[in-house]
DNA sequence: TCTTGTTTTGACCAATCGGTCAAAGCAACG
DNA sequence: CGTTGCTTTGACCGATTGGTCAAAACAAGA
């Protein structure tokens, strides 16, 4: 009679392991969402969307997911430590100018590999934030301790004085950029490969930038 | 009988100018669309939450504007022109730095002035461009034209070498960012005022960049 | 004043939205 | 085989969507 519950449950609770036909089934769902989601942001998808793009019916798709939010919900809050991860890679014992460029070079990686994931993050800022603002406190926390590292090798003399959370913005915006306004890269340089010349620019940008 | 049909014809018609009425609500639904199209997207926003902040009922709203898209559009491209002088005004006989640098700032001055229009911009390009596919090819030209002029101060040694168009996609993005981005850059510095910082941030950047 | 054309509105519509539900289908294990 | 519980679905719901329409309200010149 009572429907399993597998799914969002808490971890002190004792849930059975999902079957196979769960795991296929969720899996195939957010993959189906971050398609559709970065497409059209979380107002303009539909359920029918993601069911149709997942291979499922619509009250199939509710069997697994409560709801359109709750699928948006998930796919963010993975996302977010997922993006975080090349900053909270930067160590503060390296090279100054090398640790920053590998991380940027990392942030730039990310934009190629994943553009969708880039759209979905973009989207949901680009609208308030409405259902991230709760993140924000951890995000500020790492930029907080990245920030006071980067002050550490700028007071040291060993990279130029300047403002690192701004050297942070710096970073996001050049290499979500080619991510989020790829429609508009593409047209304006005509080609479809803006990866390496990228990565090259960067390079050359941020060497210059960050020399004491 | 007839509609005075007065809005949206050519101007090769003979259409009667424009009442003071007239004047007056198709400016506050322009600026009622801003407002909304700015913070929810096309699909997010809504006719009623349009109508509400222009002080109109829904159907006198359809009375001034065909339609939704046509309100989205008539926004659109308006903005683009706006959005794209500060580039065409950029000087080929001018010092190539201080050109770049003045290019720069002018578009920090956009986004610090119009972050709404800036995030229409950027809703519209993220979801890949429906709408804006077609003014495209103007944007292309008028960057190419640019880059040829950048690419020469290049090549006679008063910038440094590197690629004009990743350097103009540089300018764009590092802008932008703090108009479309808004949310998390204050939730980031934990303050409201970026622009000052931002713009010293920039022409630091910038001269670095730049510097043969 | 009356008339003519402009402006505004309440009532309404078909389509689509996110979501529900009971019943049918299915797999797996005894 | 039969039973049990997981999976899938068609039919349906109330709310909201963009948009229509005829009629009422209004403004302005004669």
């Amino acid at each position: 009679m009572a429907t399993t519950d597998f799914c969002a449950k808490d971890d002190r609770n004792m849930t059975k392991p999902p079957t196979r036909i769960q795991k296929k089934n969720r899996a195939a769902i957010l993959a189906a969402g971050l398609d559709v989601f970065s497409q059209f942001g979380f107002r303009g998808a539909t359920l029918d969307q993601i069911a149709d793009a997942a291979g499922l019916s619509k009250p199939n798709l509710l069997y697994y997911f409560p709801s359109k939010e709750d699928i948006h919900q998930q796919l963010l809050s993975g996302l977010l430590d997922t993006w975080l991860d090349p900053l909270r890679a930067m160590n503060a014992q390296g090279d100054p100018i090398t640790e920053i460029i590998a991380y940027a070079q990392r942030k730039l990686d990310l934009s190629r590999d994943f553009p969708r994931e880039s759209r979905i993050f973009a989207n949901e800022v680009l609208q308030g934030a409405p259902r991230l603002g709760n993140e924000f406190p951890d995000l500020k926390a790492l930029v907080d301790e990245k920030a006071t590292i980067i002050l550490g090798w700028s007071k040291s003399g060993k990279i130029a004085n300047l403002d690192p959370y701004h050297l942070i913005f710096l970073i996001w915006a050049q290499t979500q950029h080619y991510a989020d306004f790829d429609v508009q890269v593409r047209a304006v340089l005509g080609h479809d490969a803006p990866y390496a010349e990228a990565a090259a620019f960067l390079d050359h940008m941020l060497r210059r930038t960050l020399a004491p």
